[in-house]
DNA sequence: GACCTGCTGCGGACTG
């Protein structure tokens, strides 16, 4: 007996009217498990891999076999383009069978939401945060609402792990099996992740090991890889006469103009996503092959696509995109996400990409359709070499780091959160909204239900002892006579206003001011430290002060800092990441997928990395400072500096490297290895130095104490730096 | 040297 013939009579009705000759092997799996219902379940699968239909087939299925009041499955989703999306499929599935689907996000109208609550009944499909509105807003009201709530299904699971979303979302799901009074069934639905027992952790905190995964190996389809290599000339002469020889009015750099060329090339005439790093990037490079199609005299079909565009014009991209016509966009995260954009034949990376995570979230847009690879395409510049150059740039980082990262996502590696991460701002919004929901409660309850047996694990009871007291004092919540909290009329004001619902922090940019007057703004993640030095505006400054309430910095300039003509790897990336990119300097492989110029620049960096020493020492002396290379991924970096800074020495992270001024390596490395026999620094005192440790949304709610607390774990790695301060001692000096 | 995501309830004006 085939796995669909237990579906019921309505639902194989349905897949008959559909066409299907059958069902795919992840829908085939889900039957059972889902028909069960008890199973946590997660059904991984790429893009348009059928992972809805594998769990809503089963699901109707069950819906139609014990009718009945009451939201049924409540779905989860990141966008509310998915929202959308998702709807219009269940709506189709659900009128046949006579199920209600219901949307409900902040675009929905409110009558609809209305009809919902009075007739409650169905799928529901909804955000993180309005799910959150509808928990804390109408607490009495769940038990009547949710009382036969059978399935969650989470959509996108993979892009929820490791963010405040994700913390949220689990919060969620428990606080209503808490309110319930019993387990419901949470169904991931995930892009193939690199580590299962990660998500399936994810899932149902605690019992991981009890969540079944669906992720058949499958045939894997082809992938097809590409990296081209370019030089950045130190000259403007190159770019001129390339633009001279294209007929083209442009003052880009003679790299920009070849990649665009490239692109233009080979990309027009079918749908391709280009993805560049930075919103100003989107715009320079849409404008460079727009200014291509019309010196060829052909119709432009080159759009640019990121956060800071008006809705209207997005969805003017996202609708060529799936109409007939040849449509390529350029673009940021945006288009990373599942939004249906139709089948794309290759996408395009130009610069180094920010994870191996993206990589493999964006190689997810291509080659959907069966049959067919997924391309992708890596462009790479870097600076022509000078003699003065520094090691650090010399050795082509931003390269170096492509290939790392490629390798390791053909070797199925991603990179995990961090676990040790309190979110201690989550966990205030979760309880202000937990006082919200009951209107009161007993601290013990609200530590059993967020600590004791919730989300936020990793929070001693003292710690969460703290918390409340921190919050008493900060007069957002007080106590009443039978020692019930309730929100005081500050929380209550903060929980009332619409912003309260999100648990992410939309970035706001420091200011940056010398002598009164602003530079500029900057986002600024990185820490900051009095006497640090910065590099802003084409200058060297060094930071006097940080008003973090005002977002304020305010510098004095720096003479003689040399600014670095290229960092070569942003924030955020992994040890593993610059552990792999060590062993490619010091092997000798060649990657299939690079073209002749990235050959040849990879050789070059090889060798100015073995000129420099670098495959036997870590310290080094170059232009009258000592250079630190331990590859580590920036946690480690950002540890290491805020040490150094607090010890006296006066250090800077340039790109993948930490760079010291005023002290030689034979005496930098004694110095290190005497900090390395020394008891490891508490976190909390590295921390403590950090001007800038407000991350995330309710941070400012924290006592100085408990912020250290919450950024050191979150943002250093001591027990790694401590041991690559050992490893940084014991070598030799060339 | 980044980038992205999300948001309620009410009162008042207007329409059929």
């Amino acid at each position: 007996m085939a796995a669909a013939d237990h579906l019921h009579p309505e639902v194989q009705r349905w897949i008959y009217h559909q066409g299907w000759t059958g069902l795919r092997p992840i829908q085939e799996l889900a039957i059972a498990p889902i028909l069960g219902g008890q199973q946590d379940l997660i059904i991984a699968a790429a893009t348009a891999g059928g992972k809805t239909e594998a769990a809503f087939l089963p699901i109707f299925s069950h819906l139609l076999n014990h009718p009945g009041a009451s939201i049924r499955v409540l779905g989860l989703s990141p966008l509310k383009a998915l929202i959308n999306d998702q709807h219009r499929r269940l709506l189709d599935m659900g009128e046949s069978m006579g199920i209600s689907v219901t949307a409900w996000h902040g675009d929905v109208a409110s009558h609809r939401k209305h009809r919902l609550l009075q007739d409650p009944q169905g799928i529901v499909i909804i955000t993180p945060e309005s799910l959150e509105a509808l928990i804390a807003r109408r607490g009495p009201a769940l038990g009547r609402l949710f009382q036969r709530l059978n399935y969650i299904v989470i959509d996108e699971m993979h892009v929820f792990i490791g963010s405040e979303r994700g913390r949220q979302l689990q919060s969620l799901m428990h606080r209503l099996e808490y309110c319930l009074d019993r387990s419901i069934p949470r169904i991931g639905l995930s892009a193939t992740l690199g580590d299962m027992d990660l998500a399936a952790e994810f899932l149902r905190p605690g019992h991981g090991r009890q969540v079944q995964v669906i992720n058949p190996a499958g045939p894997g389809g082809q992938l097809r890889l590409q990296l081209r290599g370019y030089q950045r000339s130190l000259s403007d002469q190159a770019a001129v006469e390339l633009a001279a020889s294209q007929a083209l009015h442009s003052e880009a750099s003679a790299d920009d103009l070849a990649m665009a060329q490239h692109l233009f090339q080979a990309l027009r005439g079918s749908n391709n996503l280009i993805f560049v790093n930075g919103r100003a990037r989107v715009e320079q490079m849409a404008d460079l092959l727009r200014l291509f199609s019309e010196q060829a005299r052909v119709p432009n079909e080159f759009y640019p696509h990121h956060g800071s565009l008006a809705k209207h014009l997005r969805e003017e991209v996202e609708d060529l995109l799936r109409s007939d016509l040849p449509a390529n966009v350029v673009c940021t995260t945006t288009l990373e996400m599942g939004i249906d954009v139709g089948d794309v034949q290759s996408i395009a990376q130009v610069g180094s990409p920010l994870s191996v995570a993206s990589i493999r979230q964006r190689l997810g847009r291509s080659g959907r359709r069966a049959g067919e690879p997924a391309i992708a395409r890596f462009y790479v510049s870097v600076p022509e070499l000078a003699a003065d150059m520094p090691p650090q740039e010399a050795i082509h980082p931003e390269l170096v780091q492509t290939i790392a990262m490629i390798n390791l996502l053909l070797e199925r590696w991603c990179e995990p959160p961090v676990p040790e991460k309190l979110q201690l701002s989550t966990l205030i919004q979760q309880l202000l909204s937990l006082l919200s929901q009951y209107e009161g409660l007993k601290a013990q309850d609200l530590w059993e239900i967020l600590g004791e047996t919730g989300p936020f694990q990793q929070v001693s009871a003292e710690l969460f002892q703290d918390l409340l007291r921190c919050l008493g004092q900060r007069e957002m919540i007080q106590q009443s006579g039978d020692r019930t909290l309730l929100l005081s009329p500050k929380g209550e004001r903060i929980v009332n206003h619409y912003s309260f619902y999100s648990a992410f922090q939309t970035p706001e940019d420091y200011e940056l001011v010398h002598l009164g007057r602003t530079l500029g703004t900057l986002p600024q993640r990185i820490p900051l430290v009095p006497q640090m030095r910065i590099v802003f505006a084409g200058q060297s400054w060094q930071v006097e002060a940080v008003d973090e309430a005002r977002k304020i910095i305010e510098v004095s300039s720096a003479p003689g800092g040399r600014v670095p003509r290229f960092s070569g790897g942003g924030g955020g990336i992994h040890s593993h990441v610059r552990q792999a990119m060590y062993h490619l300097y010091c092997s000798q492989d060649q990657p299939p997928y690079l073209d002749p110029m990235a050959q040849r620049l990879l050789a070059e960096a090889r060798e100015q990395f073995r000129a420099f020493h670098l495959h036997r020492t870590s310290v080094l002396g170059f232009a009258s400072q000592s250079l630190i290379f331990c590859w580590q991924g920036d946690r480690v970096l950002n540890t290491l500096l805020v040490l150094l800074l607090a010890k006296g020495l006066k250090a800077a992270k340039e790109g993948i490297a930490i760079a010291v001024r005023q002290c030689d390596p034979p005496t930098l490395v004694a110095q290190l290895g005497q900090w390395a026999d020394e008891p490891m620094s508490a976190p909390l005192d590295l921390a403590r130095s950090v001007k800038n440790k407000r991350l995330d949304k309710y941070d400012y709610l924290l006592s100085e104490d408990l912020l250290c607390h919450n950024y050191a774990l979150s943002e250093f790695d001591v027990p790694l730096t401590w041991q690559t301060l050992r490893d940084l001692s014991s070598q030799d000096l060339p």
